[in-house]
DNA sequence: GATGAATGAGTGTTCATTCAT
DNA sequence: TATGAATGAACACTCATTCAT
């Protein structure tokens, strides 16, 4: 599927990657840079209100932005066991749940940050919201985010 | 994989179930009769906000109790498509979904509702919260779910 | 697929005959018993010429109304495996080529028998007729077949 | 039981083909090409007559020729389907009716052309003519093709 | 006599992966 | 770098057959 998107052979593919896993990786890479770029110029504001809203309107950016593109490897199975194994992945994920519930990140916060994130990934693939248009579902996932975040408008 | 986690061959499957879909329709029809008993308990209820309060109660029960058992289906494609296309689902979700947020669905609840089947969803299902006793992630789900919701504690 | 035209179980008809083949057999036979008598009402006729045309008549007569009815056998390998090696089947057909073509079945004969066989099942069978009523399939089968085995209108 | 034939792996067939449907066309559209040859060589002929002689004697050679090899599709429900709806067939067997029966196509000629390819087509394939060698059975068949389809000898 | 439950072996098809070129 | 050909293992599904009840 992967191979035809692109419009090369699958051998193409595995003359760069050795397995499906280092495929998966390096598109979730990507994207994990664009995460982090954006947690270090949250981490750089001043205040710690700014650096949340900040932090989190990236977020929802990057999230709206992606949800039709790559939407191959969404569901993908692979892509799901990486996630949750792939330590890089976790540990920066912890760093942007704490800022964004304003705590230092821990058990207490782990439920919270999960629904958080469950939230804004759910939402934004659910067959509810396809037909929105961007800016709709973005100032929708803010509104809500925000609340959750107990973040003020 | 149905068939080896339950010890026996594919064709005692089929001796069952003429299709896929079949197998994967009782298993959610399951959960839709719970969660239909749920909602007509809350729709008794005489004041909306007691009945907001007893169905979010109830639902959070379900995905709690559930996350564990049938997590075979969880990430099926079959169940997916399932989910999004069998009409009764739709409909008792719309339900749902319209009490919880307190109001007639419609096109601009459609992201809220959306978004609060996926918080509690996707929360239960995420790696992080796999640790959690029932109890603790039950009450961690309601603050942050009452939270979404507008609702009192 | 047999069981459910008659509207029993498999199991049921596992219990009347022990094998696939067995089935097929029956089948085959009641067809077989019809066969066999219309020859010999035909050999009892008094002369060879009256003999071939009354043969031939039943045989077309026999083909035409079988050809819905048991349908489901029709292209089934196992009667086709069945057909070819059964030697109550091939004695018998052997004495209705023999008796059809005017002679002593032999070397010499089992082209002519097996094209007017042919000529006469697949004709029945194909879809090109399957809209022709009874009546005009059985008159343009009598020609086509006097005309293979030389046998005046 | 293709790829078993073959000695290769069912996926290996896969890479070549993208359907079952597509591998029994392969192999038909062998067949049809050599066929329309055939039949575009008759065409060329001066004489109606001559023209009608050497396709039958062509059709003939196609159908013993073919008898062992690609037996293994002979009976595939595959095979009889796409015979029966596959378009280009469809029209060639018309054509290859129409000059064999000396006719233009037309519902009147449907079942003596049916009979004559089934004729062929049943007897290059039954059982009591597997042992006879090439030579003998295309004489017979021309024989009998002959005095089916009003041919002089 | 009949049924429900089960099975082994097959079929059509996909997918991750390997390898010689 | 890229390709074509191949493979093992899975998956959805069917079919002939068995057996305890």
């Amino acid at each position: 599927m992967i191979a035809d998107a692109l419009g090369v052979t699958k051998a193409a593919i595995y003359h760069q990657f050795k397995t499906k896993d280092e495929i998966v990786l390096a598109v979730a890479e990507v994207e994990l840079a664009r995460l982090e770029l954006a947690l270090e110029a949250a981490e750089a504001e001043p205040s710690r209100l700014q650096a949340r809203q900040m932090l989190l309107a990236q977020v929802i950016d990057l999230a709206v932005e992606r949800r039709r593109q790559a939407s191959a490897l969404q569901g993908d199975p692979v892509m799901i066991r990486l996630l949750a194994e792939h330590e890089p992945f976790q540990r920066l994920m912890e760093r942007v749940y704490g800022l964004l519930l304003g705590e230092e990140p821990g058990a207490g916060t782990q439920v919270p940050a999960a629904m958080v994130s469950a939230a804004i990934g759910g939402a934004v693939a659910h067959p509810l919201v396809a037909d929105l248009d961007d800016d709709t579902l973005r100032t929708h996932l803010l509104r809500l985010a925000r609340r959750l975040l107990d973040l003020p408008e």
